[in-house]
DNA sequence: CTAATTGGTTGACACTATCAACCGATTAGG
DNA sequence: CCTAATCGGTTGATAGTGTCAACCAATTAG
């Protein structure tokens, strides 16, 4: 039975959490969505970077990426400029503007954070933490198998 | 700088998860979504029940509940029943149908769990409920302003 | 040079969450 | 009893999110 309870209380810390972060965001008068602050956190965690590397990083959508993106640049949150090496790529930036508001959000997210973790060592935390990017592992290495063309099992 | 990954890790999880749920629900042809099984282990979990029971141990609104269990009516899964002593209430359950199909999700999860937890001893799998709990209660407690109730946090 | 690949964009669609308005049944207060 | 407030449930509207497919232009490979 732990199956069902495993995937039940996934999905309400999830949502719960969100619904935190999205309170916090509200009461910060931060207009974004926990998507658009999510996107801005991978862009500054490599700095300058590509829309690519932000949805690997994310682990998202690159067709979601580019809407998110529009956002950001219309709020003068981001800047593009053009990759020097491809004419294709380009290089995004944090405006002097999208870093303080990104200070805002840190903010927001210290005291989120501090609430949720209320009663947790930092051994708990660090215990979630490994035993989530695990599950992550073990769940994206089956994923990933169907789309790369068979790992040549061909008949030796 | 661990709430970010923190956050990310989370949001990480809970999509790999889904994916591998939605995958696994795909490959035995259960036409499906995530929200109506989740709505029908609810029921199951405290069958016979009321929407409204469902909308509080799911944590999900109402309308959205509204929704699912006409889709799940419509499929024959589910059925109404007056309720013997609230007028405006209605006792749902699950039709023999929906009870068979429900054994070919568990099989699913099954098998999802078991390639989630690779690698991980039933002391993670415990920890990581009692932790996950832990915050759903923390998040909880300011979200709907009410004093703390202690959270029991029973291993089941 | 042509063909395939890659970074990015756009369109379409499904799923989910949330809010507000509403209906009929029930309950509470006078 | 009658009215008002409440409650279970329904409906509509809107927004956020995830996913897929088609596409363009720049790049790379053969």
């Amino acid at each position: 039975m732990s199956e069902t309870t495993f995937g039940e209380s996934l999905h309400q810390l999830m949502h719960a959490y969100k619904r935190a972060l999205r309170q916090a965001y509200a009461d910060a008068e931060l207009d974004l969505t926990v998507s658009h602050i999510r996107t801005l956190k991978a862009i500054r965690g490599q700095m300058p970077c590509t829309a690519q590397a932000i949805a690997q990083r994310t682990q998202r959508d690159k067709a979601q990426i580019t809407r998110l993106l529009r956002d950001l640049l219309d709020a003068n949150i981001i800047v593009k400029a053009p990759h020097p090496e491809d004419g294709r790529s380009q290089m995004l930036s944090l405006t002097g503007h999208g870093r303080s508001l990104l200070e805002s959000v840190d903010a927001c997210e210290r005291e989120a954070h501090e609430r949720l973790s209320n009663g947790m060592t930092q051994a708990d935390l660090d215990a979630f933490l490994r035993l989530s990017r695990l599950m992550i592992s073990n769940l994206k290495s089956r994923e990933s198998r169907c789309p790369t063309p068979p790992p040549d099992l061909t008949p030796s």
